[in-house]
RNA sequence: GGGAGAUUAGCUCAGCUGGUUCAGAGCAUCUGCCUUACAAGCAGAGGGUCACUGGUUCGAACCCAGUAUCUCCCA
């Protein structure tokens, strides 16, 4: 039978993931076996797969498909986050194409609208997942916005405002203007701008005081007496000035203490008060205090009870309360002010300024603070019991560096402002009726019934006029129009992906919570990771994980993250068909140390292409092997090297995987396959052409393939199932498949014989070598001599050394001496010699002898040097001091046999 | 401005409690091979003042201090 010389991917992957789908082998239900759970972070629902979803799914599913091999009940579940704020801007614009202005729709009409989005293109990124191998039960599919997890989140917002920990305020927020909505700090990107500082000059009145004296209001040449100066990047919100600031210290302005001043423009009055917050190295040393409009003013707003006046509609533009340039946009607004400022003389200079502005990630506006009623949810309690459990071990993060960070965030957390100004999202269960404060309720009527139930007067009423009130209140009382932020679900979701909210005791929440790994990237560390943590902790009294894996950002070659926007990010699933999911996996995972960023590049796909095609062809080998059933077994100690070998191999990757050091695993096993089984054993036990096998070889080279496509699986799950299912390894009943073979033991291991045959290894790679220098035919068969110092016994060895080294076993000879007329070299204390008839250069021979002698003379003097060093002696490990001792006794019997060598050449000439 | 981390071969990274696992791996490079599983391959080779400067120590890639450069987080 011929089977094509590549490994063809295409074919198989879709094959195999049909099957395993069709035989539910990606379903898990609760049983006794022991859970493995993870939760997938739910991607963007208007998402496509990028290489940072490659990155994250396919470690889960390395990490899933390991457990589930091992035995465990592994469950991923997979689901989509709705993504409130990227998917309206989303359906905005796709209506916008449809010529719809959002403005036209009501807030139903606007969700049909959303949902027929989501329906279109919600669950692309899913099936993208299935195209790289992902074994998520797909049963069990969530998305945060549907109506189970819907209800959690607005259960969860009731009980967390009943107890005390969500409120109304009005706060600063960092308000997007382009998309009307309040967004987090976390999603305010900020960038270093040039931009103007105004110096503007203010008009100064005394508070009963004269102006200073003799001086004429109406000369242009106006003093510092006269007038104040303040320095502002922000000309357009002098309207919403409360007062002028100064430092209390600052002798220059002991003169305007208590006198008050007129804003420009509009001549309105505001008091100059003092502060020490401010800066009398900055700009003039003048602060104009705008409450409304910066968090730090309104900080000195408060303290010093100043009005607040909101000049700016929630779109940016001017409001009423500016008095001028009503309407219009707060730039154009800052432009005709400068002007307008020059030609009242107002204007002192206007020089160039850098600093750091923010920018809205979603819409790229320029942040507004802003304030404005917003729900919060109060953070300081629940941050505490969050941060203990990392403190304290209950939940790792991996790498623990990040351990540090979060402690920062945690000690330092801010409240959070859930609510946001859109559509798509759970409305706030807060109802409004007249000017009472709001009801915090599931549905309008229970609203209603709590509206009767809070005050006096109406729960007296009686049941006639309860009626009739409930019918008015009906009418008039209306629910936020706000959404909750999409964190706000996000949040719940380890524990609401299993109806933990709803249904707190239910069978699957209480087999798979808490889960076992989370796999996530460290930018969301804390307004995801953490806040989990915190859910895990409120509502059901624990961590909802037990490690967190950070995965590093991808970037390009050249350490530029991937984005859309720079056009470097190489499509994935391009890259599957280029490279198969295999090979596309095993590029990712040799890339990506955890933690650490990963400068990907086509070429590690290349690399676990050729990887695939390695072990592809190594099966072709053994495939074609006949077996012949009256032939001796002459490979016991390659078939007792490689078991040997394998365990060894399997225990360092199980430590590597232990340390979620994937990538490390992955070149263990990578190594194990090409280097040991391939370049070694094979090479050992392979027939002559066209020869038959020893059927004892044969059963235990398949044995050890077997194992080898078991360690591959996780990584490499298309090809290791696809080679399963041939015929040589047994007659596969249809459950019988790689994604459910019991995962590898390691076995005893025979350390002698490691030992011995990395010896064995060395030998041949030197004879390997003198043919290469020489240029000798691998053909050409060569005699070796050997001078055995050590207790090694070579006899056992002779098949390999001849297999490998074509030198030939019957001239393998023991000596006593040296000899001369031969290469050698030394492995060891022993001595090797290569005769070459007529082939040898003398002078050639005695330089490298020289050499070698020279670097050992070298060497032991280094040993020397300690071994003389009384201090040394002193204070060092006796077992140290000991290895110094034979590293000296090595190299003196080392250069002896070296030298007498050298003398054999001088003698003989 | 405050905090965290990094700097080891051309590239991506290992290197545990300071000492034979101590300078390593993979890729790339170079040399020779179309050797009947694989040229997506085989055999071999070269390549590093462990960022810099001091210090501690019998001994430093590793510990300490300073300097430089870079990344991230927070103002």
């Amino acid at each position: 039978m011929s089977i094509a010389k590549t490994y063809n991917p295409k074919e198989t992957e879709e094959k195999w993931y049909q099957y395993w789908l069709e035989k539910k082998f990606f379903r898990s239900v609760p049983d006794e076996r022991e859970p493995y759970t993870i939760v997938i972070p739910p991607p963007n629902v208007t998402g496509i797969l990028h290489m940072g979803h490659m990155l994250n799914n396919t470690i889960q599913d390395v990490l899933i498909r390991r457990a589930r091999m091992q035995g465990k009940n592994a469950c991923w579940v997979p689901g989509t986050d709705h993504a409130s704020i990227a998917t309206e801007a989303k359906v905005v614009a796709m209506l916008k194409e449809r010529g719809i202005d959002k403005k036209d729709l009501n807030r139903k009409e606007f969700l049909n609208y959303a949902y027929e989005w989501k329906e279109k293109y919600g669950g692309i990124i899913l099936k993208q997942l299935e195209k790289l191998g992902a074994s998520c039960d797909w049963d069990r599919t969530r998305f945060t916005m549907e109506a189970d997890l819907s209800e959690a989140v607005i259960d969860t917002f009731i009980t967390l405002h009943k107890k005390g920990l969500i409120y109304r305020g009005v706060r600063m927020v960092n308000w997007d203007p382009q998309g009307k909505t309040a967004v987090s700090d976390e999603e305010v990107v900020r960038k270093e701008v040039n931009q103007k500082l105004y110096y503007i000059k203010y008009k100064v009145i005394g508070s009963g005081l004269p102006v200073t004296e003799g001086l004429n209001t109406h000369n242009s040449q106006l003093t510092t007496h006269n007038f104040l100066t303040v320095a502002t990047t922000r000309p357009e919100t002098i309207m919403a000035d409360a007062a002028i600031c100064i430092n209390p210290n600052d002798k220059r302005f002991f003169h305007l203490k208590g006198k008050s001043v007129l804003i420009p423009l509009i001549n309105r009055e505001i008091p100059v008060i003092e502060d020490e917050y401010v800066d009398m190295e900055f700009g003039t040393g003048c602060l104009k205090v705008t409450p409304a409009h910066d968090l730090n003013d309104y900080n000195l707003g408060v303290k010093h009870s100043l009005p607040v006046i909101d000049i700016l509609n929630d779109d940016g533009t001017l409001n009423q309360l500016a008095i001028i340039l009503v309407g219009d946009d707060r730039f154009a607004a800052r432009k005709k002010i400068a002007k307008m400022l020059e030609e009242a003389e107002y204007l002192e200079k206007v020089e160039d300024y850098k600093s750091q502005i923010g920018f809205s990630e979603r819409t790229n506006a320029v942040i507004e603070p802003k304030l404005s009623l917003q729900w919060f949810c109060k953070m300081d309690t629940m941050a505490k019991p969050a941060l203990d459990y990392v403190l304290n071990g209950d939940v790792n993060l991996i790498p623990d560096k990040f351990t540090n960070t979060y402690r920062h965030w945690m000690e330092n957390i801010k409240d959070w402002c859930i609510s946001r100004q859109l559509w798509w999202g759970q409305q706030i269960p807060a109802w409004y009726f007249q000017h009472e404060a709001p009801v915090i309720a599931k549905t309008k009527s229970e609203a209603i019934d709590e509206l009767i139930n809070r005050d006096e007067a109406r729960k007296i009423m009686t049941d006639d006029e309860k009626a009739g009130f409930k019918i008015q209140a009906g009418e008039f009382i209306r629910q936020d129009e706000d959404v909750l932020d999409t964190w706000f679900s996000a949040w719940l979701w380890p524990i609401s992906v299993f109806d933990g909210i709803k249904d707190p005791d239910n069978a699957d929440i209480n087999y798979y919570y808490p889960t076992n790994d989370l796999v996530t990237a460290p930018e969301i560390l804390f307004f995801w990771v953490a806040r989990m943590i915190m859910a895990g902790h409120e509502f059901r009294g624990n961590a909802p994980f037990k490690n967190v894996y950070l995965t590093g950002i991808v970037r390009d070659k050249a350490g530029r993250k991937m984005s859309k926007s720079l056009g470097n990010s190489p499509d994935p699933i391009q890259l599957i068909e280029k490279y198969g999911a295999d090979g596309v996996r095993v590029g990712m995972l040799l890339c990506s140390p955890a933690g650490n960023d990963l400068m990907f590049d086509e070429s590690y796909c290349e690399q676990g292409r050729n990887f695939a095609n390695k072990i592809w062809n190594a099966f072709r080998l053994v495939n074609g092997w006949d077996v012949d059933e009256n032939l001796e077994n002459p490979n016991r100690q390659a078939i007792e090297w490689f078991n040997s070998a394998f365990s060894h191999a399997l225990l360092e990757i199980e430590e590597n995987y232990k340390q979620y050091r994937l990538s490390e695993a992955l070149m263990g096993i990578y190594k194990l396959v090409w280097d040991d089984f391939c370049a070694w054993y094979l090479e050992m036990i392979k027939p002559g052409y066209q020869l038959p096998i020893d059927s004892e070889t044969y059963k235990a080279t398949l044995d050890f393939f077997e194992r080898i496509l078991k360690l591959l699986h996780p990584f490499m799950p298309f090809l290791s199932e696809e080679l399963w299912h041939e015929d040589v390894f047994a007659e596969r009943g249809e459950m019988d498949c790689c994604i459910v073979a019991p995962y590898p033991v390691a076995t005893e291991l025979n350390v002698k014989l490691l030992k011995e045959i990395e010896i064995i290894k060395k030998v041949i790679s030197e004879i390997r070598n003198i043919r290469n220098s020489k240029q000798i035919s691998p053909k050409e068969g060569l005699q070796l001599k050997i001078v055995v110092n050590s207790n090694m016994g070579y006899h056992v060895y002779a098949d390999i050394i001849f297999k490998l080294a074509n030198a030939d076993v019957r001239e393998i000879g023991f000596l006593d001496e040296p000899i001369t007329g031969a290469t050698s070299f030394m492995v060891l204390t022993d001595e090797f010699f290569v005769p070459l008839a007529g082939n040898i250069d003398v002078d050639a021979e005695k330089v490298r002898l020289g050499k070698e002698i020279e670097y050992l003379h070298g060497f032991l003097k280094s040993v020397d040097a300690k071994l003389f060093n009384e201090r040394f002696v002193q204070n060092a490990k006796p077992e140290i001091i000991e290895i110094e001792r034979r590293k000296k006794a090595d190299a003196t019997s080392k250069i002896k046999t070296l030298e007498e060598s050298l003398n054999g050449f001088n003698k003989k000439l």
